[in-house]
DNA sequence: ACAATAACTAGGAATTATTACTAGATAATA
DNA sequence: TATTATCTAGTAATAATTCCTAGTTATTGT
C-alpha cells in the first residue's frame, strides 16, 4: 500500500464529520482540497480504507454511508431528517445467548433504532 | 386500489418462502405463473404491498429483500451463505430507555446479528 | 350486458449508486 | 535519478430500481 494524497485527504474528510456521509458528500468535500479528484477514486479509497479497518461502512436505505468510528456501536435513525446518531447500547449476554440458542457464531450485532429525533418531535 | 392478478400472484410468491427473496428472485418465480410479467410490475407492486403493510422490506447490503413477516422481528445473517434467519429477541425496556435517554420517539428496532450459521461452522 | 373510465400492465428508457478499465502520473526503491 | 509497481482521472460499464407511455383490464353505473 503506497502513500496517496487523495486517500489521506478522503480519510481526513471522513474523520472530520459525525454525519455518516455518503460517497457523493465525501466527493464534494474532498474536491475543496483536490479539485480534480474523481468520484471513482473516492469510491476505491473508501473501499480500501474500510478493508484496512480505518473506517466503517453503514448500509442505509440501499446507499452506503461511511463512519470514522470503527468501534462496535449503534444508531438512532430519524425518519424525518435522515440523520444517524451514534449511541452505545449494552447487549450483555446477547451474543453468548445467540451462540447457545441458535448455534450461530456472532461477529457483530447491528442495532438501528428507527424513529423521530428530538428536533422533530412536535 | 383495484384488484390485480399480478399483485396477488406476487404476494403469494412472497408469502410462499422464508428466504427473504430479492425482487429479481420474486420476478423469476412469478414468471412461472405469469410468463409475460415485467420486472417493473414486480417492483411497483412490491412497493405498494409494503406501503399497505402486507409485506416488509429488508435492506441487505444495498439490495432490497422482501418478507411476508410484518411483525417486528430480527435476523441472523450468515456471512458465508448470505442467508437471513428470522429470530425474535426480547428488548424489554430498551424502547422506553431510549425515549428517556435521548428524547427519541421509537418506531422500530432493527437488530441484525452478523456471523456464521450452524451449517458453516467448521 | 355494456359503456365509460380510472387504475393497471408490459416493455423499454432513464436514473442512481457503484465498479471496471486504461493511459498517464506518482511514490517508493535501489 | 531510473525503474517500476501502484495510484489517479476520466470515462465506460453494470446493477438495482424507478419512470414513462400506449395499450389493457377491473370496476361502476346504467
Amino acid at each position: 500500500m503506497r502513500y496517496s494524497h487523495q486517500r489521506e485527504t478522503i480519510k481526513k474528510v471522513v474523520y472530520g464529520t459525525d454525519s455518516h456521509p455518503t460517497a457523493e458528500w465525501i466527493f464534494r468535500k474532498t474536491k475543496n482540497f483536490i479539485p480534480k479528484i474523481s468520484l471513482g477514486t473516492v469510491y476505491r479509497n473508501l473501499k480500501v480504507l474500510a478493508e484496512m479497518g480505518q473506517i466503517s461502512v453503514i448500509n442505509d436505505d440501499n446507499i452506503s454511508r461511511y463512519d470514522w468510528n470503527t468501534n462496535s456501536h449503534n444508531h438512532l435513525k430519524c425518519k424525518q431528517c435522515d440523520s444517524l446518531i451514534d449511541i452505545q447500547l449494552v447487549n450483555d449476554g446477547l451474543i453468548s445467548n445467540i451462540k447457545k440458542q441458535f448455534k450461530f457464531d456472532v461477529d457483530d450485532v447491528e442495532i438501528t433504532i428507527i424513529g423521530t429525533c428530538s428536533k422533530h418531535i412536535k
